[in-house]
DNA sequence: AAATATCATATTGTATACAAGAAATCATTT
DNA sequence: AAATGATTTCTTGTATACAATATGATATTT
């Protein structure tokens, strides 16, 4: 069965916001999506609909789409959304992990670590992301884990704002150490509070990264 | 400004899906739905779209739109995520809550404690829901509230399935007691730790849940 | 008679045409 | 020269027309 236009459509802008080709705030022109990928309006305004029911397009009604622009409480309010969730997979996970599973963690937690030290900050993003994506799974509840990558999705076009933060590589792999410990032993609840703790920004942190923000976040909601 | 047709018909058909008026499963016929509404098949469809993505309608590619269907997998698994994300706004609320909420939430408490024992079911579902939502709102997370509402809306198709256990009704109204009480009083442990065990069935209970449900719950994923 | 293949019908998905409202430009006034 | 108002242009929102696929009915074969 042939897919339709429109949801051929979604995957390609959703990257394209995702990884920041397109800005938070850039204007999608129905016309100019339509010439670009030789299609009609019609399946255009399809995928903006969904992009916006994701929460990665603005539709402000009569004035066109733009990306999802987010401002510091939006953001604030969505870690703190996400902490909780990941703590939850990571409960979960430390009850429901599969002995498979088990051993694809530790080979996911000994990659990453093996890269601490290194300048190999892309992979280390790809396999950081393999690392939570295998916890998500290993909670064995897929509504919880699409709602988890969702939120994560949503997260992404504003996340190198905090990859800035010198040593945070390193740190950021004890922790996970820790916390894999945790799961393959089976500590539900301590899974889950390393898991807020590591995904909370707080303290000093939250300090340093309120002062990388572009200015803008600060502006009040559109 | 003059709102789109479209998104005047979201909420529309959100309600009747919501309180079962549109049971799951039921077909949703573009030109049904045109003609009765008056509109083109256009709006119709970006309703629809939106809907989708809510999770209330289920668009099968080529074969039309239908109310969501869900399994009993899905529906466990929401169920848990719903309890977690209902514990979550309660620990916030336990912490944040300002003077003027706490009164809100005592004289929700106390209307709906001044039900227990009559038979006004329905007049309890909506100050149970109003109560529930004072304790979203004083989480101060708008995303949080969001979200745990838009799950609670998905739900509340299939939820008129568990109210029938006896005796739901009082032990519900002193959990709620023991609840605003943790909350007002600051204990954001214990709130947390309340309200999951609130929402999550359990033990005898969900064995009760699950010889309740009707047959077609039970078939494999669409 | 049951099963399969073929054809007709109906419904979805896309393109285009049209209508209505917002933004931009230009002229006019102070 | 700046500000305000009217007009034009451009963009979105809706309706309709057309194309493509799935469903259902009919006929044919075993």
């Amino acid at each position: 069965m042939a897919p339709s236009r429109a949801s051929e459509l979604v995957p390609i802008l959703e990257q394209e916001i995702v990884t920041g080709t397109l800005l938070p705030g850039s204007r999608l022109d129905e016309t100019l999506l339509a010439a670009r990928f030789n299609v009609s309006r019609t399946p255009i305004r399809e995928t903006l609909t969904r992009l916006a029911a994701a929460g990665l397009v603005e539709i402000r009604p009569r004035r066109g789409a733009i990306v999802a622009t987010i401002t510091i409480k939006d953001l604030m309010e969505m870690f703190e959304v996400m902490a909780d969730l990941e703590g939850m997979c990571a409960r979960l996970a430390a009850r429901r992990i599969t002995p498979e599973e088990k051993i694809e963690l530790a080979a996911a937690q000994n990659a990453c670590s093996a890269l601490v030290g290194t300048d190999r900050h892309d992979d280390y993003y790809v396999l950081n992301m393999t690392l939570h994506e295998l916890i998500y799974k290993a909670s064995h509840n897929e509504y919880l884990m699409k709602q988890t990558m969702d939120l994560r999705m949503r997260l992404s076009p504003h996340r190198r704002l905090q990859v800035r933060i010198p040593g945070r590589l390193a740190s950021s792999s004890h922790e996970h150490a820790e916390l894999v410990e945790a799961i393959l032993n089976g500590n539900a609840e301590l899974s889950e509070r390393l898991t807020r703790e590591h995904v909370t920004i707080q303290g000093e942190r939250f300090t340093d990264f309120l002062s990388t923000l572009p200015p803008h976040y600060l502006q009040a909601t559109a």
